[in-house]
DNA sequence: AACCGAACCAACCGCCTCGGG
DNA sequence: ACCCGAGGCGGTTGGTTCGGT
């Protein structure tokens, strides 16, 4: 085994760094006309000068219509510290049980905020208790000790991996003792809990022990969570009803990413989604059987919010153009302008005059 | 206003697992 | 049983933003 692996694609030739509109544009549409059965050629296919793990992982992460975007709840919160002390840094599996929240985001969440704040409570807690009644040797475990004298400061890297297997120890014993408390409860493919987490443990006992102390922890939360649910974090599954189209417009798309200065930032609320969704659900189902036609002017809007078009002018005048150009070919067909109005992404006047 | 350190987060890297041949 | 390729995962990095001085 000398040659060690093979790297995943040509290193060279790919592009790296932040994902551009044009490029989050092109991958969007490829997907949602061919699916991702195979990443490692998604990008040679989609035009697209990416690692195909690159592309997964910006789909994953941050293209995919079912991700709840913003801040996390406290609900959230709680659930991440529950299975986290169930389940350990198994990201993807405590992201199974959160909806729309991908297993980058959580482990961001709990690097940046949940570690820390568990471990200035642990502080806390040791000092009360050290100011309170003698407490036996026993109770003071290494892991209190040490790490209340290391979290005044920022950890470095180093010392976060201490603080992550001094936790570990002490999870532990609490992954032990959820266990041992579900060991009579139904089995897990009785509770409804997330699909995959479940359905697919096909691994150890200990493993699969985990899981169900996951799912308890998960069964509690979601009830709590149940009603809150309900209402703002509905699943929407965002319709893409753009169909891969000419070269030109891609290299129009290029041509706009070049000019760019600037990343642009694609701020994309919750409550935007599912507000959208709701909007263009009904307007497309005349025609998303389809691609060539209509397309819900909401499913626009939300792709301009995201790929933070919807300010440039100059964007908007060479996608009229374009969309005047498509016009102009289509003639004095039976087709109707509103049919033709996905290229008018973002012009609110023309969104005027289609009474919008 | 300028600087600096902290916080944040998107993206990359490399290892692991799994399934097909 | 073994090999290989693809997908998945967790750890880490580095660029950007924020907040304090």
């Amino acid at each position: 085994m000398g040659r060690g692996r093979a790297p995943c694609c040509d290193k060279s030739k790919v592009k790296k760094g932040p994902w551009s509109p044009a490029e989050d544009f092109r991958l969007l549409t490829f997907i949602h006309n061919h699916g991702h059965t195979n990443w490692r050629s998604l990008p040679k296919l989609a035009g697209l000068l990416r690692c195909g793990k690159s592309c997964r992982l910006r789909w994953i992460n941050y293209l995919r219509p079912d991700l709840k975007r913003g801040n996390f709840t406290k609900e959230e919160e709680e659930t991440i510290i529950k299975l986290h002390q169930s389940l350990g840094n198994k990201w993807s599996k405590i992201a199974s049980y959160l909806p729309g929240r991908t297993d980058n985001e959580i482990k961001n969440v709990w690097n940046t905020h949940l570690k820390k704040r568990l471990i200035k409570k642990d502080a806390d807690d040791d000092h009360k208790n050290s100011r309170g009644s003698c407490s036996s040797p026993s109770s003071s475990s290494s892991y209190s000790s040490s790490s209340s004298s290391s979290n005044l400061r920022p950890h470095t890297h180093y010392e976060s991996h201490q603080v992550c297997n001094m936790e570990k120890e002490v999870l532990l014993s609490a992954k032990n003792q959820d266990i041992s408390s579900i060991t009579t409860s139904s089995s897990a493919s009785d509770c409804a809990g997330p699909k995959e987490a479940i359905s697919t443990s096909s691994s150890s006992n200990c493993s699969h022990q985990v899981d169900k102390a996951a799912v308890v922890v998960y069964d509690e939360v979601n009830k709590q969570k149940m009603s809150l649910n309900s209402d703002d974090h509905q699943q929407e599954v965002i319709e893409i009803p753009m169909e891969e189209s000419d070269i030109d417009f891609w290299d129009m798309l290029d041509n706009l990413e070049s000019n760019e200065s600037q990343p642009q930032e694609f701020e994309f609320e919750a409550s935007h989604n599912s507000q959208d969704s709701n909007l263009f659900g009904e307007d497309l189902d005349d025609h998303d059987h389809d691609p060539n036609r209509g397309i819900g002017i909401e499913w626009l809007r939300y792709l301009e919010n995201e790929l933070g078009l919807e300010d440039d002018d100059q964007c908007n005048n060479i996608i009229a153009a374009k969309y005047n150009d498509e016009v102009g070919q289509l003639g004095s067909s039976t087709t109707s302008l509103a049919d033709h109005h996905q290229v008018m992404l973002m012009r609110p006047e023309i969104d005027q005059f289609f009474g919008i």
